[in-house]
DNA sequence: ACAATCAATGCGAACGTTCGCACGAACGTT
DNA sequence: AACGTTCGTGCGAACGTTCGCATTGATTGT
């Protein structure tokens, strides 16, 4: 009669008539044994239903097999609409390699921060962590790099540090949105843009002008519109653009996220325009709310899936010490969503 | 010279002068020493930079101070809008009490998920659960019931279920919706309904049938449009009910959530209604979008912060054996935002 | 035929903490 | 003066695994 204790690998070794080390060497796939004892060990392993104690594994091997990830906050002025589908991704890689997830709660206040990360690694609850939202001179890097805790990076930061590293792509974003426009017949293209010492906001910027000269064309000073992001700057800046001579007056108008690209399109029908035909107005993130304004928006979607599973990837390998060359950032291409504000044809 | 080696509870001991365990004893306030010895040892401590490993800590005690939460993940078609804030809220409470959070990926095998339930119990990765989508005949449940497992849930089950749950009340929600229609004059008001499997939805409808009655009204059977919830249906929906002759087409549409609100609110604007003057349009969930669109969207909004807090409170006191009666369900009322879209003079 | 290799398993130790009880000293009580 | 009590601390054991080396018997090469 089976007891209700827990079943542990002496259990199981009894059973099997072997050692409880030798158990533990063939579910580790440290050992090769003989046909008939590793089926013993195996038949008695499924009929106990064994599964190794995770803290007793951990103590023993120094290794947590649990990535740390924190996040900042979203605020009601801009939320966080990739956070469920890059979570989802990076938890079915962690688990496919039977790694763990362990969230935890963002600290505003600096040190207090960077004491959070080393405490976990320190008292080995995780093996490395994910950062995200990296900016310049983010101290968490120097602070993880200094004292060799290993990471990854959803985002660049100084060029002089070397990590690993992903990011989406934000200036091929915006030459994917731009060479769309061009094509479309645009030539003046107005660009809503984020103030200058946004990284990601220059970053994004720089493939408009490039896809601007590439067509030989040089943008009026007055088509780039900087102010802080939100559907009230769009609007107003959409207002100011649409008040140029008509010679100086943009027919397209490129957001460089979609809270501006939404404001736009309210001052555009205000104004009386059919956007779409009219004007055109794309955005950049492909939010939700995308789909759902009228008319639905044109928009870049950062390849969110794909940027989880690769940040995990390489968290293991760097676990591994699989890096053999130094570790460079890798740069993901968006995808550009062609919807009815660009091009009133489009199905959606 | 202190090495880099890891700082243990012996290390401290010896520098402190007194056998490890009574250090143990001292940092989990198990004991009480003379202040002379407590002051060696906390400066031990503190100098040393001690901290207890965690998995050592976790395999003796038999506690992993983790709680284990999975959802289930969005679809573009209905994105989570509250996962973020539900999530750091959650995390916030967890850390406060030195918990805390393991995500793992959700299966849509039943038996899949109920494996990994069961797994991080039995490998002893987690506490106990936070379950949230729960639905009737909800599998988790009964499983976790079964085998003692702790849990909490956002979201009721079957009612002849018992165990400690949050859940927002819906009913109250839409009866806030009704009365502020009905206090702004409207006596026809339709509702834009999810099918009547959905548990969610019949609560929230609940309230709008409670709120009309209260008033003396009787719904006209055909102001109860039920669909899947997009904003298709909400479009398509609120133009046949705008094509009802004068005497029963609707003045107010409460939907019960945003994504039909946004679909009707089309519908009206292209029938040439005004919304906000013309025809009153509310929702429900107060999804970031609801501010941005044209109107601005009267909604209402769950108090997901509260909601994670208390979530993690129940669940420790579940841990801690603190329950002497039955866990009952919770039920926050939620908070009726009111804007343009039912009340053209409100601020947004 | 004999040392050298190899395959299959065993064995003691260690990982760093908490648990439970024991022990001596100081204290108050009768 | 003898006796329980309480206080402050120590000690051995245990939690369940993995690590590293040892051991045994069979196999190979020369």
């Amino acid at each position: 009669m089976p007891s209700s204790r827990r079943v542990t690998l002496k259990e199981v070794a009894r059973q099997a008539g072997v050692s409880y080390q030798t158990v533990s060497k063939l579910l580790n796939g440290q050992v090769r044994l003989l046909p008939e004892t590793e089926a013993r060990i195996r038949e008695a392993v499924d009929r106990l239903g064994y599964r190794p104690l995770y803290p007793a594994r951990s103590l023993r091997s120094r290794t947590s097999r649990t990535l740390g990830y924190s996040w900042t906050p979203a605020t009601p002025d801009s939320p966080n609409q990739i956070l469920d589908l890059l979570l989802q991704s990076m938890l079915s890689a962690a688990e496919a390699s039977d790694y763990h997830l362990l969230c935890f709660a963002h600290h505003f206040d600096v040190r207090r921060e960077l004491e959070t990360y080393l405490t976990l690694y320190e008292t080995r609850r995780v093996d490395g962590f994910i950062l995200s939202s990296v900016e310049y001179d983010d101290p968490r890097i120097l602070f993880l790099l200094e004292r060799e805790i290993p990471f990854v990076a959803f985002g660049r930061s100084n060029p002089e540090l070397q990590f690993p590293c992903i990011d989406v792509d934000g200036c091929e974003g915006l030459r994917m949105v731009v060479n769309h426009l061009l094509e479309s017949g645009h030539r003046r293209i107005a660009v809503l843009a984020w103030p200058e010492t946004s990284r990601v906001g220059n970053n994004r910027l720089e493939g408009y002008l490039q896809a601007m000269h590439s067509a030989g064309l040089e943008p009026d000073s007055l088509w780039i519109q900087r102010g802080e992001g939100q559907v009230a700057f769009g609007e107003e800046a959409t207002r100011r653009l649409l008040n140029l001579p008509p010679e100086r007056r943009p027919t397209a108008i490129a957001a460089l996220n979609d809270l501006m690209a939404f404001g736009a399109l309210r001052a555009a029908q205000q104004s009386g325009l059919h956007v779409g035909s009219d004007i055109a107005i794309a955005g950049f993130d492909d939010t939700p709310a995308a789909r759902y304004v009228h008319p639905p928006l044109t928009s870049v979607r950062q390849p969110i899936w794909q940027i989880g599973q690769q940040l995990i990837a390489m968290l293991l390998e760097v676990l591994n010490h699989a890096y053999t060359s130094p570790p460079e950032c890798v740069l993901l291409a968006p995808e550009l969503i062609v919807r009815a504000s660009t091009s009133p044809e489009a199905s959606e």
